[in-house]
RNA sequence: GGGGGUUUGCCCGAGUGGUUAAAGGGGGCGGACUGUAAAUCCGCUGGCUACGCCUACACAGGUUCGAAUCCUGUAGCCCCCA
């Protein structure tokens, strides 16, 4: 039940000024039985990986929306769909997960779940109530695995026009295209659409979410839901996360930003965020944080006076940082770039140097090349891994691109030795701006 | 099956038998400016044990003191005729 002393509060207005409404399905019915108590509400989860990354965001969050207005989310993960492949948005034919990938891909996003969703159903709350709407995390495998061909085909394909099908814009497109589409692929809506009316029955969810590319399915869901169990299903869709040149955001030059740390680190994740073009900011922070109105605006307005100072964008990474990596994950964040972006590197402690640089590439080098003559510093770039080749490396330093400890190193032949040691052992190289690497000698 | 054309560096694209590691553009990488931005401007953009050496203009051979540039064959692409 929602907290009858919170400030009332309308969960479709909220999403609305949000902008998290790209379509639905029948809105006044959709209001009508919101306000008639709590719902549950489902948004289905590729497991692909063994991380979600930030495009899975938005569906979590807006679980988190629904949760947070009373209702009961079900996150569910595709162990079965999983195994088929979406085709909804994609040009070509899918690999298909081994069950052992699959597993261990569902085991990886349910942990991150919980970061976004209360899993188990509180005690009581303060009033006394009982609370009752935690999350639940489903596998679509458990129903669908045990479900026999035949009986699959008398039962849902049966109910399910093949015209329909051909009208969707993810079956059209594939057929078109010369990639095709498989009849695996084409069976896919069903199995989505089946899950839906799956939950309707076991779990009395009669509201499926997810992102604009899912639109077809979760209306062949509702088709279906009417057809099996004359039941009236809704849909929402949320609009997807792209920048204002239309491309898909969470996604860089070196891959998709993912939740895991491990993956991606709160620095990079932090980063990210904090170069967020300013066209893309306010969007961001409407979708994805929980950052009320007011400051909304506020933050709008600051952006819109003085672009410069990037407040919009600070905060944006600040919050999703300290959401998604906690209050340390935030601070390692924003020492590290402090650190990365500011000056000189001063002699640090082996271990704060390692913790700051966790992301960046390091490399082990004997320590016997300081000695001497020193270690040449076109082979120190090359055996950092910062130049392709001995030229490369000469150029960069010529070009005046390098730096040992955040230090402009203008002298091709120089050489380095004991005192260009950042810490006990290791020595921070740079090349142009933003690429860092380690040498650690040992 | 017959005839003609084409093939250049990451991509596009110039190229005279002799400073051609190959014009120009794009991209990439640096630098300046800036907001860790965009735009703009500047530099670099085959390798190396480096004032020198090596490998490069589809591939293999040949003619030349000398070839990306001429000849022969092979392969890819394009066009025309049957």
């Amino acid at each position: 039940m929602p907290d009858k002393n919170m400030p009332e509060y309308n969960l479709l207005d909220e999403l609305k000024w949000r902008g998290l409404i790209h379509q639905c399905t029948d809105e006044d019915g959709l209001a009508k039985i919101l306000a008639t108590g709590p719902q549950a509400v489902y948004i289905g989860f590729d497991p692909t990986a063994d991380s979600l990354h930030v495009g899975s965001m938005m569906q979590l969050m807006m679980l988190r929306r629904f949760q947070q207005a009373g209702h009961r989310p079900i996150a569910l993960v595709g162990g079965a769909t999983g195994m088929i492949g979406d085709p909804s948005g994609k040009s070509e034919e899918r690999n298909l997960l081994s069950a052992d990938q699959l597993q261990k891909n569902i085991t990886g996003v349910a942990a991150q779940m919980r970061q976004f969703l209360h899993f188990h159903d509180d005690e009581q709350d303060h009033d006394g109530n009982q609370q009752s709407n935690g999350a639940v995390l489903l596998n679509n495998f458990e129903w669908m695995s045990g479900y026999s061909y035949l009986e699959f085909l008398r039962d849902v394909g049966k109910s399910f026009p093949v015209g329909a099908m051909m009208g969707k814009e993810s079956v059209r497109s594939r057929l078109d295209s010369e990639a095709g589409l498989s009849y695996t692929e084409f069976s896919y809506m069903l199995l989505q659409a089946y899950d839906f009316v799956h939950l309707s029955r076991e779990h009395g969810c009669l509201i499926q979410a997810g992102g604009s590319d899912q639109w077809g399915n979760i209306t062949a869901g509702i088709d279906l839901g009417r057809r099996m169990l004359g039941r009236q299903l809704f849909g929402i869709t949320a609009p997807l996360l792209t920048t204002s040149d239309g491309r898909k955001m969470g996604k860089t030059e070196s891959g998709a930003i993912w939740l895991d740390p491990a993956r991606t680190s709160p620095y990079q994740f932090y980063q990210y965020w904090r170069n967020v073009d300013d066209a893309d900011v306010m969007r961001c922070i409407a979708y994805l944080t929980e950052i009320q109105r007011v400051e909304y605006e506020e933050l709008a307005e600051a952006t819109q006076a003085d672009p410069g100072r990037r407040v919009a964008q600070n905060r944006l990474a600040e919050w999703l940082t300290e959401f998604v990596h906690g209050e340390d994950g935030l601070v390692n964040a924003l020492r590290a770039s402090k650190m990365l972006f500011g000056g000189e590197i001063g002699v640090q402690s082996d271990a704060s140097l390692g913790e700051i640089f966790a992301d960046v590439p390091s490399r082990e080098v004997s320590r016997e090349k300081l000695d001497g003559e020193g270690y040449w510093i076109v082979e120190a770039l090359q055996d950092a891994g910062l130049v392709a080749s001995g030229g490369e490396g000469r150029r960069a330093v010529k070009g005046g691109g390098v730096y040992v400890n955040n230090i402009r190193a203008n002298d091709e032949k120089q050489c380095l030795d004991v005192s260009n040691l950042a810490s006990a052992t290791v020595m921070v190289l740079r090349k142009g701006k933003k690429n860092y690497a380690l040498l650690r000698f040992v």
